[in-house]
DNA sequence: TTGTACGCGTTATCAA
DNA sequence: TTGATAACGCGTACAA
């Protein structure tokens, strides 16, 4: 690795302090324009790059933001990667990217990592809402705003869907579609899987329903789990036992799901109708396509990377920001009217 | 933020000089086990951490390594980012990611940042060989190892899938299959996309076929891309003229094809065969899945940080390493033998 | 075994 | 308008 040039080589090789060239490159003093045509000239010669990790050390600001999310790879939380990744980007941040594997012993670490590497904020998205992660934060004073992930007790700043909205208006969909027993396929015990939970609980109480006649299982998180679960669940009950409506916490779990189904022999939507939730690129990719909620992931990491620049930015201790986003109901074909 | 705090605070509670609290922290020269006992205690007690960037700014390292990928969001490169993260994690090293977008005026400006920043090595995934960052990597001596790209000529370190060979026996298997005509999806310019085009060709010569007899058609990279060539194609010449099979740089541009096909009413694979290049998780999710050829992309990002991370530890200029990864068939049910 | 003091590359404060 | 110089927090020769 070549050793770059410092201020200190531009300042001799200018005949001046390296002072004045900091002043030049920080463009705060006066400098002659003599001086700083001068300084400027070696500055390009020399192809000097100021050292952002000495700045940093010298200004304590990194301009680096500490990313802890749960699995890079599934597309919902990419997605928000990306979303996040663009403002900062933009905003001549650097993003620390860091993956927790839904492991809240790593998710610890992680954040104390950060903290050591002295980032100016972090974003993270929360294995659950009680997560040591959080505490820490808290207990540094670190700046962060949380993603996918609702707790209005403890105060923090988040953004997540309104998952117990989504959960009732697919439920309340799948009703109207003249569906009176619905599988209801549950997240994990994570608090967005848990507002979508009630949400459906709320839906069906509220047409006057019961739960108790609802098939409630899970907990699936990705394909293999919706594919694991509907297998056993047909072992147990036998294939007949599936209502004519599935509902599922996921599209990942949805897939796994309909591919079970169609290996079965069912088809979708005409002998089952099947609704997922997030919306995630792959679900409206083939012919039967998939109808679900939608989450608006991008925005969401867009929102979590601008409101933390601004925390960054006004240092004021303004109240906590607390932003659900309203999901919305995407109908393609995988749910039919009964009536 | 609150201020964490620094070795000196700790030394002082020890009532001992920063250099030793140095020693014990790094465990290297021989302290008193008396004093290293009171020392951790006070340690604990304050709970301290040492500042990783100044720890870098005095040894000349920073524990970073700087990645730059074309697009998060495409799970080509998100497995990529995750064998790379995951090794880095374990390794004890941070993952700066950067996003090029495509777009080469970014690409040049991220690797002048991530130089800035003083990274310890960077991964790329450069948008073509003759890219700008190459050279600017290379003049600056910079450790780095490019993902999916080969260019033994500048004589760098990278590793790819072998991309001629997947071309090769892609276009082999269907020729296999009984097809003479065939109708290639090729990807864009880069070497990866030129590469599998000339794969392709090899095969149609090799086996006694004619190139022109072929229709190559492209250039796609997206979803978007192959439903909008395909539908293109047909809107100018009709879909009578569409070969019995079709074969796509990559599985992205295969899914939106055969979403058109399937609108059409064309039956995969009874009427039209179709074979991806990739094997990204979605291709064997549906109903009808997806044969293709699989590139270890995963393996790809956990070689890339282990080689980059082996050419920082041990200095030695040792030659260029340039890892090629045989690509393997994966035989779902999209191709059916016309014999 | 321990401490002093310098260097890492900047910014910022004060004098000049 | 410029220049010394003290931070910033840590590692490490060298001295004690």
């Amino acid at each position: 690795m070549k050793k770059l040039p410092t201020i200190e080589d531009v300042a001799k090789k200018a005949k001046v302090s390296i002072a004045t060239v900091s002043r030049v490159i920080n463009k705060k003093d006066k400098v002659s324009k003599k001086t700083t045509a001068r300084i400027e000239s070696v500055i390009e010669e020399l192809d000097y790059q100021p050292s952002f990790i000495a700045r940093g050390l010298s200004i304590r600001k990194t301009f680096t933001i500490g990313v802890i999310m749960e699995d890079v790879v599934n597309p919902f939380f990419s997605q928000i990667v990306k979303g996040i990744g663009e403002v900062l980007q933009n905003n001549g941040y650097f993003m620390l990217l860091t993956n927790s594997e839904f492991n809240s012993n790593n998710e610890k670490k992680l954040t104390q990592l950060l903290i050591k590497q002295n980032v100016d904020g972090i974003i993270i998205a929360p294995i659950n809402n009680d997560s040591e992660s959080l505490r820490i934060l808290k207990e540094n004073e670190v700046l962060f705003f949380a993603v996918n992930c609702r707790a209005d007790i403890n105060g923090f700043d988040y953004i997540s869907t309104d998952n117990l909205l989504g959960g009732y208006i697919g439920t309340k969909y799948l009703i109207e579609q003249g569906y009176e027993k619905i599988m209801y396929i549950r997240g994990t015990d994570d608090q967005p899987s848990l507002d979508k939970l009630e949400g459906f609980k709320k839906a069906i109480i509220e047409s006057g329903l019961k739960v108790k006649d609802q098939i409630i299982i899970g907990k699936a998180k990705t394909y293999d789990d919706g594919k694991r679960i509907i297998e056993n669940f047909i072992k147990k009950n036998g294939i007949k036992s599936i209502p004519e409506a599935i509902f599922t916490a996921n599209d990942h779990s949805a897939l796994g799901v309909m591919r079970v189904l169609n290996d079965f022999n069912l088809r979708i939507p005409q002998d089952i109708s099947i609704l997922g939730y997030d919306d995630i690129d792959e679900s409206g990719l083939m012919n039967i396509s998939l109808s679900t909620i939608r989450q608006e992931k991008y925005k969401m990491g867009e929102i979590a990377a601008n409101e933390l620049l601004m925390k960054i930015r006004n240092k004021e201790e303004n109240v906590a920001k607390q932003i659900l986003i309203k999901p919305v109901l995407v109908i393609r074909n995988s749910v039919i009217s009964k009536k």
